[in-house]
DNA sequence: GAGTGGTCTAGACCACTTG
DNA sequence: AAGTGGTCTAGACCACTCT
């Protein structure tokens, strides 16, 4: 279920961490401690630790705790803007299309299914300016009502959202990142010059039946990196 | 220590996949049909099939067993080449140096400190052209004598043998992936146009106490691409 | 010595899919 | 119904760093 412990706990520090209550360079509560304090198991600690530390907002440094290194993109959580500047997620538009191969293939689906695209883009707070443009993709078959109606609708969706939503458990994530030119549409949405680098990142959500969605992300690299921190 | 079982049996499942003895598509034997054959917990073969759905060698299909996906890069397992072709790792020279200030800031030392530049590349078997160009970077300070031979030496290093040998135990590892256009070494190193994209990747193997190296790598993006499958 | 994270055990129950 | 991975518990001991 979407309620798992691990999941609660990690969601609580994370925003704490992104709402700044925890500051980069702070210290987390003792693992121990935090079990104590949740009433949980010391495994169900270090299950919502170690997702701190894959999507960059703390890292362990043994055998000292975890220290906190900050917010994330709450969409795309390894996602590292390189700037200090607040950011803002701004829907675009919400259109209904047939799902081309390449959607078939990632989101296990037939060619021409009917799915939901989804144009967003992240824009520094401060002067407004492009840092990224994303697409998402939904299929429409194989959800419920109350699901096709949120994805229809014109604002921004998280990932837990549509999963309480549709009633769906999220498995995992897929990630694909590489580098390539840019596009012509890039150019002006992202306010490049004419040949300039991309940071292309591409999830699939996984669940139990077929996936919920995909993203695909163009990032101004001089805005944003791709951080993972892995433990052994 | 290095030998944790948990680890041992990832590398022992990592070696059948990476040799092909499990291939791409066939299942993995239950997780407690591992615990028992290996005579551990079950808690333990968990951990090590997270490394491997991690590293993109396996990957969960709930609720019916993992799934093998396919050989790695040994030393840089999150990267996946996009074609089937195998590739060789090639050293090309070792040289020492004094860190440079982005040296010391990865590596947690002082600018200036002693290093030793790696300097290797991957090609594809077939036509022996170039995949990537990397340098690997370790401090000389604080390592024992043992290691300080083995980062002076003139063939390719894995971090395993190396965590062996310097008797320092590795805690993880810390990636960051981004975009950026060629430099004029790069066109000529791996083949590419004047201006192109290269996907870049940075990793920092961290211990308990300084990092025992750094790895950075230029990599051409119709070779590679970043491939992270995250678990919830 | 105290406190930390890292590793490991031996259980238990649940959710989900397949036969 | 059986078998799978996912979640969780309540312990234990070790390795490491700091004071």
């Amino acid at each position: 279920m979407q309620g798992s412990l691990h999941k609660k706990l990690f969601d609580e520090l994370a925003e704490r961490i992104n709402s700044g209550q925890l500051a980069p360079g702070d210290r987390l509560p003792a693992e121990r401690r935090l079990a104590e304090d949740y009433g949980v198991a010391r495994s169900v600690v270090r299950q919502a630790l170690a997702g701190l530390a894959r999507d960059g907002l703390a890292a362990p440094s043994y055998p000292r705790g975890y220290h906190v290194l900050g917010p994330r993109i709450p969409c795309l959580p390894r996602l590292r803007p390189l700037t200090g500047e607040p950011w803002d997620l701004e829907h675009i538009d919400t259109t209904q299309a047939q799902a081309t191969d390449r959607d078939a293939t990632t989101l296990g689906i037939a060619a021409g299914d009917p799915v939901v695209v989804r144009h967003f883009a992240i824009r520094g707070r401060e002067r407004g300016d492009p840092w990224a443009t994303g697409i998402a993709t939904h299929p429409l078959d194989g959800i419920n009502d109350a699901a096709s109606e949120l994805v229809l609708s014109h604002h921004f969706i998280d990932d837990d959202t549509l999963e309480r939503v549709a009633q769906r458990r999220i498995i995992g994530y897929h990630e694909h990142v590489t580098a390539r030119l840019s596009t012509d549409n890039e150019h002006s949405a992202l306010d490049l010059p004419t040949l300039a680098a991309v940071l292309d990142i591409t999830r699939v959500t996984r669940t139990t039946t077929t996936p919920l969605g995909g993203l695909s992300l163009a990032a101004r690299p001089d805005r944003f990196e791709v951080d993972y921190l892995i433990g052994t």
